[in-house]
DNA sequence: ACTACAGGCGCG
DNA sequence: AAAGCGCGCCTGTAGT
């Protein structure tokens, strides 16, 4: 049940595990296995069923196997020796260790048969070879990149077949891909782990990341519960909203002449019979629906360039500008993007709103239209037990976070929105998160790294000591607001300039600089821990996390690249210390977590990054949270990194973080 | 039909 | 001249 990753020793006696299924639905399980490989550097062994079994057909024989073995008494052939063979390769009986790459072959097969323990081959790539590394610009389907058919094109193992079938019937090819996909998997790992053998740091740092994707896997497989009830109300209350929004929009500005797309090139004739006259602004009347706005003409080919006229839409940029030339009097695009297009984002409506209601009524269609399309609408499509799969991929970062996917449950907004993802019958949602954990990763490097003078009685180091407000006291020493102060020194950690400071806290320029000002002189560490990290980033382009993750940038040292990039390089390098570290963190903490949802027949759901969502059976909810308590505060870790967090209960994750809140 | 890009925006 | 970091996903647009 638990697997024991003590056992990982240095060898290169690796057996890849593969295996070959159809997808029952897009809710991540399976219909069918096909194929099972599993490759030595000595010998292959494969099984397969040409009508495909179920997993519960496999877990029967995965149980009953060695029983089978000796009465006889089944159809399997010789091949019951190779199932026999799997059963104790991963029981952890036999010399080799087992490997798979990515989460899918051991999750299922976890479910048939016990799993000791095992690496992951994608995770061992990402740890001993980190993205950048590997030539990773950060354009690229950061899922696909650690996928052995990508790696393996990079030459870190033996090419891995392309199977052009489908995966929905048994052929020889398939048998063949299966095999070949496990030779890879074995080849990857030969490749890859001597560097985590030879290297204390990372092999610990891999370690560790095999036992959150334990957690991974837990998170995976349950699924969020949605109220589809809940989530039908909130449905038909924000599309009442978005209609009667739309509508008085429209009732200002009905139709546009959309300038900023490509016009269309008609025919003369056809062009003459649907003209209209341009009008100020591009806004017509409704009565002009479909017709068009000449823009040119093309001499050689007789063809008019045209705008249609369409219904305005508050989604094109076009219309939007129209919009406003329109309804805010005498107002033209100000702000324009690096690529030459007016920018109309938040800031520049919001500055709008101020003064005229058409650019209010803007700032709320565009809430409603985000929190239809990109939530309530995903939320609809789930399982028969009203359950969503997202995935938490975990080679997908430059840091070492998680991501979460189709749908991403880590950018969901904290509102209404949060009381959807509820627990099932007789459940709880229990959620807990790491406070203030950057701030205090920070304060832990300026006092191991800082000359004892500066970190010393300003530093926010004491005050997480003293278990304070670290954000009033920082408040009361530059004697600005507590909210500005909390906003200011992630701005000026990360890097950020007096222009930004300007710009997120609404400050003119002169009361952007005093205050960035004040932070430098009121907390002298601040500055100097920038100093220091700008230095170590000047001699070398390996970062190391906390825990030992190392994080490359190969921008810092290159010369022939514009200044700006090495810039940014040293800013992502800070940064990296910082988040790469609290990804660790998060990580022991969902393994420390895991164990206690097996205890406790509890689920984990999702992480975001400094918190975990869990769900827990009704009777064992505070006994839970009590049992969460001293892995979310912790003072062993490293001498001097204490973390703190207080859970939550709720019948969902709003009111479970309500109740955290509440409580600490 | 699919893909890629840009702008925009949700979260930590 | 670009100057906070890390993600994923929605829309429209433009290309195959």
């Amino acid at each position: 049940m638990l697997p024991d990753f003590s056992r990982l020793k240095a060898t290169l006696d690796f057996c890849a595990i593969d295996i070959e299924t159809t997808p029952i639905n897009e809710f991540n399980d399976i219909e069918k296995i096909w194929c099972i490989s599993m490759a030595t550097s000595e010998f292959t062994k494969t099984v397969h069923w040409k009508s495909g079994i179920t997993k519960e057909e496999l877990r029967y024989i995965c149980r009953n196997v060695d029983t089978m073995k000796a009465l006889g008494n089944h159809n399997l052939g010789t091949e019951i020796e190779t199932i026999s063979f799997m059963v104790h390769l991963l029981k952890g009986d036999t010399t080799f260790t087992p490997c798979c790459h990515g989460t899918f072959d051991v999750r299922h097969l976890g479910e048939c048969t016990e799993v000791s323990y095992y690496i992951d081959t994608m995770l061992a790539a990402y740890v001993a070879f980190p993205p950048s590394v590997l030539g990773a610009t950060g354009d690229e389907d950061a899922l696909r990149f650690y996928s052995l058919a990508h790696l393996s094109s990079l030459g870190l193992c033996k090419a891995k077949l392309d199977y052009d079938g489908n995966f929905t019937r048994y052929s020889e090819k398939l048998r063949e891909y299966n095999i070949q996909d496990a030779i890879s998997c074995r080849e990857l790992a030969e490749f890859v782990m001597p560097s985590l053998f030879a290297d204390l740091h990372s092999f610990n740092a891999f370690v560790l990341d095999m036992k959150a994707s334990q957690a991974v896997i837990m998170m995976e497989s349950s699924g969020i519960k949605i109220n589809q009830d809940a989530l039908l109300d909130l449905t038909l209350k924000t599309h009442g909203e978005f209609n009667s929004t739309l509508d008085e929009m429209r009732k200002l500005v009905p139709c546009v002449a959309n300038t900023q797309v490509k016009p269309k090139a008609v025919s003369e004739a056809y062009a003459k019979k649907h003209l209209v006259k341009n009008r100020r602004n591009n806004v017509h009347p409704l009565a002009e629906l479909g017709k068009l706005v000449k823009v040119g003409e093309s001499d050689d080919t007789g063809r008019w360039f045209v705008h249609e006229i369409t219904e305005f839409d508050p989604n094109r940029d076009g219309h939007v500008i129209a919009y406003f030339r329109h309804t805010c009097d005498g107002w033209t695009p100000d702000v324009y993007s690096k690529k030459g297009n007016v920018v109309l984002d938040k800031n520049v409506v919001n500055k709008l709103a101020f003064e005229y209601p058409s650019a209010q009524l803007l700032q709320r269609y565009r809430i409603l239209e985000k929190l239809l399309s990109t939530y309530l609408k995903p939320y609809q499509r789930t399982d028969k037990e009203g359950r969503i799969y997202p995935s938490f991929p975990m080679c997908a970062t430059r840091t070492g976070r998680l991501a979460s996917r189709k749908p991403n449950f880590q950018n969901v907004p904290r509102g209404d929105i949060r009381k959807l993802i509820v627990a099932a019958e007789k459940h709880k949602i229990v959620c807990v998160d790491l406070s203030q954990i950057e701030l205090r990763i920070l304060a832990y490097d300026m006092a191991t790294m800082l000359p004892s003078h500066v970190a010393s009685k300003d530093s926010m180091w004491i005050a997480f000591a003293k278990d304070a407000d670290i954000h009033a006291e920082n408040a009361k020493l530059t004697g600005k607001e507590r909210k500005a102060v909390k906003v200011g020194i992630f701005l000026y950690i990360y890097g950020g300039t007096v222009n930004r400071m300007e710009k997120s806290l609404h400050m003119s320029k002169a009361e952007a600089k005093d205050f960035f000002d004040a932070l430098e002189a009121k907390i002298p560490a601040l500055p100097a821990i920038k100093r220091l990290m700008n230095k170590r980033a000047e001699l070398e382009k390996t970062l190391r996390t906390v825990y030992g993750h190392k994080i490359v940038y190969p921008d810092l040292h290159r010369d022939d690249i514009p200044k700006w990039r090495i810039a940014k390089a040293r800013r992502q390098y800070f940064n990296a210390r910082i988040q790469g570290s609290q990804a660790d963190i998060i990580k022991l903490c969902m393994w420390a977590s895991y164990k206690l949802c097996l205890k406790y027949g509890a689920s984990m759901l999702i992480q975001v990054h400094d918190e975990l969502v869990f769900e827990v059976p009704e009777a064992n909810a505070a006994l839970f949270c009590d049992a969460l308590l001293p892995v979310f505060n912790n003072t062993k870790l490293l001498p001097g990194l204490n973390t703190k967090g207080t859970p939550g209960i709720g019948n969902n994750w709003y009111e479970a973080k309500e109740d955290a809140e509440n409580r600490e």
